[in-house]
DNA sequence: GAGCGCCATCTTCCATGCAAGCATGAATAT
DNA sequence: ATATTCATGCTTGCATGGAAGATGGCGCTC
């Protein structure tokens, strides 16, 4: 029997008070976002429970707060499922997140000048980054850059039920992402859309900020949607 | 004891098999909506197991649901927290409905032609109802109605993460909806700008029918964020 | 051989017991 | 009178047992 993820470590716990269910959560919310709980899966609480080291308490409630995040479908009586997405599912998830990405700068490009040039620079030095990471052909890392550039985007908005939403979407999509990062290689123009972004928030243009926002997601979402259906993915 | 909501009815249940953690959790949630739980309000689980006729257990998980929601707090050890909604908090719901309203309305407005047309009626026929409570001076009607075409402005988007996400900041905002629906009597612009929305649909024109929903919720937020605070309200 | 029905088993659901933490207030010392 | 300390009660966190339900296999019947 392989343990999950990390438990309650008796020796040193002088961070933080975590609860059990928290472990639980954390556990099941990796496995889930690294496949080790692959889509169509079907576990127990009690197996898991086995596997965190803890009854089924806690499992139970972390499943709870898992199905209210929409990553697993509790059948009653039958068992936990980790859900799949559907090609349905990703329209919706892009249009959430080209409705909250593009209020989102466009809000930040209404701040005050000296905000605005923070974040200008702060979304600028990520696409360097990206720009780098291209070079050395390191796609983790490109990955990584794209990923701090969106996630900076929405924090500056400083609106913490904005965040939520993305931060739910993307544990949604996670497995997407890493998927679509091997697909697509050098067709691409995020380099180019996300200076327009940072610009745009730069001259608090807020209008274009939105645009530039949204155009971006909705160009991704043209490249990427097709390509999986050509490649006969269902779901995932 | 007062009982707060419905338990299960061991006589006719012939409809739907709901467990006992649904009814907690809607009992719960329409004690929230309704002020019967006001905010700042701290029960413990077993005053409400007590209540509901359960066990703490359903209880539990129920609050765990609603703490998702952000409805509640579960402060460890001291019980659970109705949360209030501060000024900020105000901004941020504004912002998210702005943001998915907004995208709703554009995606509505490039569906086809039959479908635009039927959605647009129906629109403006909760506009008319709106017009019509109005002349009789029923406030809850007028309310009722809003609510109705704000509703079927998400439905017909057919993006249940949308309409999930409306559904969570109206739980949230339902106490204020309540209380400014008696501030604001007459000095509303809602039917026209309703009728902007219904009319861009009806056109096929995306952009303007996105940018009537916006405008609509900001001409809305800008009258009533200052009204709330001259009446000096710092939370609910 | 095919189809039907029953039973064993595995699952979640809920109740309850125990433990641990924190706040409150009383009681005592200064 | 005031401050401090300690005990008591109330709270959630977690474990566990029993119950209800669903499913799959196995045996029986035709």
């Amino acid at each position: 029997m392989k343990r999950v993820g990390p438990v309650r470590n008796s020796v040193e716990e002088g961070e933080r008070k975590k609860s059990l269910v928290d472990d639980a959560y954390e556990a099941m919310r990796t496995a889930i976002r690294d496949s080790t709980f692959a889509p169509g899966y079907q576990a127990s609480e009690q197996e898991i429970a086995n596997r965190l080291g803890m009854s089924r308490t806690p499992v139970h409630e972390a499943v709870i707060r898992l199905q209210g995040d929409g990553l697993v479908e509790v059948l009653p009586r039958k068992g936990i499922l980790i859900v799949a997405l559907s090609p349905d599912d990703l329209r919706e998830i892009y249009d959430v997140v080209i409705a909250i990405e593009g209020r989102a700068a466009e809000l930040i490009a209404a701040l005050p000048q000296a905000e605005r040039t923070n974040t200008a620079k702060v979304l600028d030095d990520w696409t360097d980054e990206m720009v780098a990471a291209e070079k050395r052909n390191d796609l983790p890392a490109w990955g990584n850059a794209d990923s701090a550039f969106h996630t900076a985007l929405i924090e500056r908005a400083r609106n913490s039920r904005m965040s939520r939403i993305i931060q739910t979407v993307n544990d949604q999509s996670h497995r997407l992402r890493m998927l679509t990062l091997n697909l697509r290689r050098g067709l691409d123009a995020s380099v180019e859309e996300h200076r327009r972004i940072a610009q745009s928030i730069r001259f608090g243009h807020s209008a274009e900020a939105s645009d530039a926002a949204r155009q971006h997601r909705i160009r991704a979402r043209d490249e990427l949607l097709p390509l999986l259906t050509s490649y006969g993915l269902k779901h995932l």
